[in-house]
DNA sequence: CAGTGGTCTAGACCACTGG
DNA sequence: CAGTGGTCTAGACCACTGC
């Protein structure tokens, strides 16, 4: 008899008993873990949306027939992985990237005075938005066979009205139907609280490889700078739910009056 | 009364009614915040040295009247902000800059190809170990008085035979007397594995700031590159305990095969 | 006021480690 | 085998939120 729980517990024997027999062979997880999996599920599926309320520890516990105590721990990491936030007195809810508090969660690009708040919301200005065949290194990046349609976007970020950022951008076609530069344009909220909005693609985590770097003429002149002041290469790889690697995205930060910044634990 | 727990705690009550009554007025922190703090001062205070053995948790539990589950939240937390280390049917450990697995713990430079563990470890090349009176940033980012001695370091670090960071290196000079260029150069272990064993300060957490720059004509020699080639500027400040300041670090990194990784969540 | 997450306890059993 | 950390439960009380 497998430790794990079953999809929808219909009818079955006090979660003690269920419980008591957890973890007996290795291969199997913890029950908490499998309770964060089943969340997970759902989160992944949409059941919840982002913003949304997911259902209290009590009634979670109840449906996955395990103590509160049990699925506390499973929402825990899942809080300590920003997949979810709690509140207290409130509940708790599926993160975002599209709160006050936390916009551009993934940027860590900051002035070297004051606070990025002061600068207001970054201005956006998209130079070009096309699907193209997936080259062998872009499909790569995205787990994608080498011609399979990427959604290309080249686009730059101004802070304080100063172009600083520049992106390019790949997306699988696939999952942005519809997406082109006029809605990317208009669109009142960072890129990937759109994309959670109208795709309901979640970017969960990423992982950036920087260099230093010079710009190209163009690059350069896009940036209102010179092809000998270095530039901040960063190269992202973003992904959604189990690892699946979503966007990749190259960009080009001017450090003249920013810097990245990284904690280290 | 307040719910603080007494510090060694001689004849008392029974726990539970201690810590029935915390957290009912909002100054005072939850059991386990207090008992986390208690063994911090113990880390702090060298009670337990780094790769050591702390008391496990039903110890620790005797020893401040409160529950194994109250000094296992602790001690997780602990264990999440990488201070201790867990190991299943061993015991709970003091974590360190000395772990075959985990050297160079905040260097975040990577090969573009293979493991860095490939390379094996860092050549180190001392270039200059003085001490000197702080100018006024150098003792901001310290926390010190402008004026102040500190030791300044400079040093090359090769990886793979190629001299690829170029570090300055500024430390309070009075928890690290004794230490020099002869001291430095010898010791078979990192730098901050050092500062552990032979100063007793632990690195705990660092901020870094990162640009990119074009090295000058000295710079570029000790680096064995050209002016034209852009390096990553990190600038780091490594803090012990208390969030306390107590390493400045400037360094260029190359970065034509390596580049700086870091992960965001 | 009821409902939520947050803290704390007590006790059971488990898996892993080492002697 | 005893000792450690890891999991799970059950129940109590707390602080915070919003009606």
């Amino acid at each position: 008899m497998p430790p794990n729980i079953a999809t929808p517990p219909e009818v079955s024997p006090p979660a003690r008993i269920d419980s008591a027999v957890v973890a007996q062979t290795p291969a199997f997880s913890p029950l908490y873990q499998q309770i964060k999996g089943l969340i997970l599920q759902s989160l992944q599926a949409g059941e919840w949306k982002p913003g949304e309320l997911i259902p209290s520890e009590i009634e979670l516990a109840a449906r996955f027939r395990v103590s509160q105590g049990t699925v506390r721990k499973a929402i825990d990491e899942l809080a300590a992985e920003n997949l979810v936030t709690r509140r207290q007195g409130k509940g708790t809810f599926v993160a975002t990237h599209n709160e006050e508090h936390v916009q551009y969660r993934f940027l860590q690009l900051h002035p070297d005075v004051g606070r990025q708040q002061d600068e207001g919301r970054a201005q956006r200005h998209i130079l070009e938005c096309k699907r193209v065949r997936a080259t062998v290194d872009i499909a790569r990046s995205l787990g994608l066979r080498s011609g399979d349609s990427v959604l290309q976007v080249r686009r730059i970020l101004s802070l304080g009205g100063v172009p600083t950022i520049l992106e390019d951008i790949w997306l699988p076609s696939q999952p942005f139907k519809g997406l082109d530069a006029e809605k990317m344009t208009h669109y009142p909220a960072p890129m990937y609280a759109m994309f959670e909005m109208e795709y309901g693609v979640r970017m969960v985590r990423a992982e950036e490889k920087i260099r230093a770097v010079l710009p190209d003429i163009q690059q350069a002149q896009w940036l209102q700078t010179d092809e000998n002041t270095p530039l901040l290469s960063v190269e992202r790889i973003a992904y959604t739910y189990n690892d699946r690697p979503i966007e990749l995205r190259r960009g080009l930060y001017r450090t003249d009056s920013h810097h990245y910044r990284n904690t280290l634990s």
